[in-house]
RNA sequence: GUGCGUUUAGCUCAGCUGGAUAGAGCGUUUGGCUACGGACCAAAAGGUCGGGGGUUCGAAUCCUCUAACGCACGCCA
């Protein structure tokens, strides 16, 4: 259906038209003067000149069209040529009754659906995930859940890092630790063992002991690079193992993502890419793209136009190893033999931009890519400690993820033990949902482009803009309609009724304002709007409950409209937070 | 060095694509509790929107110069 604001701006363009003047400058915003309306169309200050006419003078002409008006309440004229306006409590309620009926609260399906794919989370297979891992899991999970409900068909790949350097890091330690297994013997040629000869703690032991010994020991990180390449020819010794740590790692991804409700629809990694690799570079080669420099294979993608020099694209290393320029330009490749998508969104530390920048370039240019596909780059911000440096532990090193989620559950734990209502195991798991919606609010609410302050005391707060405070009010409205059912009774939208006080027609334009939100949230990509928008609501909320004694009203029909009221409410607050990732419970 | 980003109240952040007196939260001060859940509500104090110049009826928002900080810049991912 229709935006309310489109629907006030049709009403002032008729008016515009109706007094003689264009009709585009009939466009009514919402007010930033609340004390003095609740829109405002400021057209008659834009047409001044055009007119030669002063812009009061406009607006008179235009107000008195609109004396008939059954959409606004309320038309003023006031210098110096503001047209402020109130509008109508029956077209609000009837604009909210219509709305409670549609499907999706009035939000129009696209046009024409889209097929996304996103590229999110970005773990490293072997790795624990730590707090670097939050921001794209949070907001990329996001994004898909705000893209599909837009009404497009949205594909969301966990895209794991499992090919590259850290591979054969692990792959070349193992050999130093245990050099008696069957998978370093080249002349072995049975089967090899079912079982990983590892735990998934030792691995996730090994590839930081790796990691650090390649930066100082020269000759182990050639044995790291060359097992790289080796596993990536098909080594069978090699290939196994990789088998073993891609089994154990992903059942525990698996594990720790869905502890985030966070969902792939897809498990493909950098390996998956690889078999496109072959003759996606004989491709380029023949297409004269790629050439030889300095030893390497690769591509130029910079142009005239450039205001900085752009390094071009790596294929391949010196010695013949894919690098993630390749992988990222064989994915590319992938996915649109596999789903011809309409655009591909990266949700990743915005560091990786001018990587991702030269992957595009060369995407296009060497046609890995139909032209009509959107690249898009959603860059991330870092998580900063309060210090303002990037977050780390106590002594310094990365934090865990899985540690994060604990420390944070267990300090919500501390505070909802006290309600004595809920019993020690409802505790526990209430401070679970509780403490993942703080955590995920505290994120989705900054944009995502920035870096932003990691503050555990601020996100577990219950008061302010914070997650616990939105599930508080849902919980709330919750209560409310329960004990209303408890009495025996229904609930009904038919009885929704026009506002009848100001906190109350607050609330319902806030509600109407659902649609005109979500969809430039949707095509922003901008989950903090989601954000501001349920704080907004949920005051707007608790600003008319605090005025209002709901279910001691005696009139009947009043009551039954606000319980519709507050069932609109928390229909909508709560396809708000699923859409943000987390959900309310039912008590707190 | 080059490019990109950031700079708004003591702190953390918004600011709907140019509108009136720049908004929230936290913190501070004050008022309101027999709870339809007070984990709330109401109010006060707090700002030369980094700085200069420009565009126009009108700028936090657009252009330009400048400063500070952050990030990236060919064989790791």
């Amino acid at each position: 259906m229709k935006k309310l604001l489109d629907l006030l701006t049709e009403e002032m363009q008729q008016a515009f038209e109706a007094a003689g003047y264009d009709k585009n400058l009939g466009k009514v915003g919402i007010s930033n003067r609340p004390d003095l309306c609740e829109y405002q169309c400021n057209g008659a200050m834009a047409g001044a000149k055009q007119y030669k006419k002063a812009p009061i003078m406009i607006a008179n002409e235009v107000a008195e069209k609109l004396s008939g008006t059954t959409v606004f309440s309320e038309v003023d004229a006031v210098a110096p040529g503001f047209l402020n306006l109130k509008v109508s409590e029956s077209f609000l309620c009837d604009y909210m009754r219509r709305m409670s009926e549609e499907e999706k609260f009035g939000l129009e399906a696209p046009k024409k659906p889209k097929t996304i794919v996103i590229d999110y989370g970005g773990p490293n297979v072997a790795k624990p995930l730590h707090v670097g891992h939050l921001r794209s899991a949070v907001i990329g999970e996001s994004i898909k859940r705000m893209s599909r409900y837009a009404g497009h068909k949205v594909i969301g790949d966990v895209h794991l890092g499992d090919w590259g350097l850290q591979m054969g890091l692990i792959i070349s330690e193992l050999q130093v630790r245990k050099p008696e297994l069957p998978y370093f013997d080249d002349s072995y040629t049975g089967e090899y063992p079912v079982e990983a000869p590892f735990t998934l703690s030792e691995l996730e032991e090994i590839y930081p002991t790796a990691s650090g010994k390649s930066k100082v020991d020269e000759e182990f990180k050639a044995k790291a690079l060359q097992a790289t390449a080796d596993l990536q020819k098909g080594k069978p010794g090699y290939r196994a193992i990789w088998k073993h740590i891609m089994e154990l790692s992903i059942a525990d991804l698996k594990k720790n993502y869905e502890k985030l409700k966070v969902d792939f629809d897809l498990w493909y990694g950098e390996s998956d890419s690889q078999k496109y690799i072959p003759d996606m570079v004989e491709k380029m080669k023949k297409d004269g793209f790629a050439y030889i420099s300095n030893g390497a294979l690769i591509v130029d993608v910079a142009t005239e136009e450039d205001k900085k020099e752009i390094p071009p694209c790596i294929i391949l290393k010196s010695d013949g190893a894919a690098m993630y320029d390749t992988t990222d330009l064989a994915t590319i490749l992938q996915r649109t033999i596999d789903f011809a998508p309409d655009s591909i969104i990266y949700v990743v530390d915005k560091r990786q931009e001018l990587h991702f920048e030269q992957v595009f370039r060369c995407a296009r240019k060497t046609g890995q890519v139909a032209e009509n596909t959107e690249l898009k780059f959603l860059g991330f911000g870092t998580m900063n400690g309060k210090d303002g440096k990037p977050f780390k532990t106590r002594d310094g090193g990365v934090m865990r993820l899985s540690s994060l989620i604990s420390q944070i559950t267990d300090q919500m734990y501390e505070k909802i033990s006290g309600n004595e209502a809920l019993s020690q195991e409802e505790a526990k798991e209430t401070a679970q949902v509780v403490a993942l919606a703080a955590l995920k609010y505290g994120d989705l609410s900054n944009q995502a482009s920035k870096d932003y302050i990691f503050d555990i005391d601020k996100f577990i707060s219950f008061e302010g803009d914070t997650g616990p405070y939105i599930l508080y009010t849902i919980v709330r409205i919750k209560s409310i309609l329960n004990k209303y059912r408890e009495q025996g009774k229904e609930i009904s939208m038919e009885s929704l009724s026009a506002a009848q006080n100001a906190s109350e027609k607050a609330l319902v334009m806030e509600l109407c304002q659902f649609n005109s939100m979500m969809e430039s949230a949707c095509e922003e990509l901008a989950p903090h709007k989601v954000c501001a928008y349920i704080y907004d609501l949920a005051n707007a909320f608790n600003r008319f409950y605090h005025e209002t004694k709901i279910l001691s009203e005696e009139d009947e029909a009043k009551r039954a409209g606000w319980i519709a009221l507050l069932n609109l409410t928390r229909d909508i607050l709560e396809c708000c937070i699923d859409l943000l990732g987390f959900s309310a419970p039912e008590r707190m």
